[in-house]
DNA sequence: ATATAAGTGCAACTCATTTGCGTTACTAAA
DNA sequence: TTTAGTAACGCAAATGAGTTGCACTTATAT
C-alpha cells in the first residue's frame, strides 16, 4: 500500500480530514527513521503552523493508532509511526525502545524478545516498556 | 547502620551540609514505601519550604547516589531512595519500575529479572529500564 | 450548493521546573 | 569559640511544554 492509500484509508478509517498540515505530518512519520518530538515537527513546517494544531494532531493520530508515544531524554512529548496492528485506542507495540545517549535519538528496536508474564508478586502486568540508554549503531562508529 | 549514622555518613561523604530540611527529606524517603514527587513532599513540609528548595535538594540527592529517579504517569520528577550499591553519579538499579493505573503510585520491583545482554544489533546498552503499568496488589484486591 | 463538524490560528493560560539574588546557617579551620 | 567561607535557603520572577477558549476556515457528506 503506497503512502496516498494509505492516508486516504486511515484517515476515512478514523474521521480524519484530509487537510494540507496533517497529511504532511503523516508524510513526515512516514520519512522519519525516528521519532519527532513537537519541536521537531514545528520546524519542518512554516512559522504559521500553530503548535496548538501540532499538538492536538498527534493527540488524534495516537487515539487514532497511526503513532505511538516513545520515551524522551527530556521528559517531552514524543511520537513514532506505529505498525499496521495498532488500533485506535489499543496500541500493541512489542519492541523496546532505545535512547541514545550521544545523538539523543530514540529508536524502535523491533525485534528485541519481551518478557511475557502477566503478573509478578500479585502485581497485574498491562503493559510493559522497555527503554535501553546507550549509544546508537552510528554514533558508536564515529 | 541506623538512619543517624547513614545520614551524618553520607551527608559528610558528599559535601551535603546536614540542615533541618534535607534531613527531613532524607528521613521522609527513608519511611516512604514507595516513590515520592515534588508536590507529594511539599504536602510534608510547611508553607514556608520553598519549592526551588525541594528540588535542589532532590537534584544534590540524586547526583550524590541517595535517591533516583522513578518514573510517573504524568511525567513529573519523581524519586525513590537507592539501594547502597548507588554511587554519586552513577546509580545501579536492576529492579523494575511498577505503574499502578488505579492508585497512580510508582513500586519498585526489586526481584525482577533483568535481561542482561550489553548490547543488541550493535546499539551499545549501558542501562536498561523496564516499566510495567497495570493492577497493583493493593487496588487488585479492592 | 449547503450544512455540519473537524481543524486551524491566535492569544491567553496552566503548571512543573529553573534561575537570580540577597540572606541565613552549617562547617571547618584558626 | 570565634570567624571566614560556602552550601543551602526563601522569595520572586522567568522559562517552556503543553492546554484551552474562541472565532474563523475548510473538508466532507447529503
Amino acid at each position: 500500500m503506497d503512502i496516498q492509500n494509505l492516508i486516504d484509508n486511515t484517515f476515512k478509517k478514523y474521521g480524519l480530514k484530509k487537510t494540507i498540515f496533517r497529511k504532511e505530518l503523516f508524510k513526515l512519520f512516514y520519512n522519519s527513521l525516528n521519532s519527532l518530538s513537537a519541536k521537531e515537527i514545528s520546524k519542518q513546517f512554516s512559522s504559521s503552523t500553530d503548535k496548538a494544531s501540532i499538538y492536538r494532531a498527534l493527540d488524534s493520530f495516537e487515539k487514532s493508532g497511526l503513532i505511538h508515544q516513545v520515551p524522551d531524554k527530556n521528559n517531552l512529548l514524543r511520537y513514532s509511526l506505529c505498525k499496521s496492528e495498532c488500533k485506535p485506542n489499543h496500541h500493541v507495540h512489542d519492541h523496546a525502545h532505545f535512547l541514545c545517549s550521544v545523538c539523543e535519538e530514540t529508536f524502535c528496536l523491533d525485534d528485541f524478545k519481551f518478557p511475557t508474564a502477566k503478573s509478578h508478586n500479585g502485581f497485574l502486568i498491562n503493559e510493559l516498556k522497555i527503554i535501553m540508554e546507550g549509544t546508537c549503531v552510528s554514533c558508536k562508529t564515529i
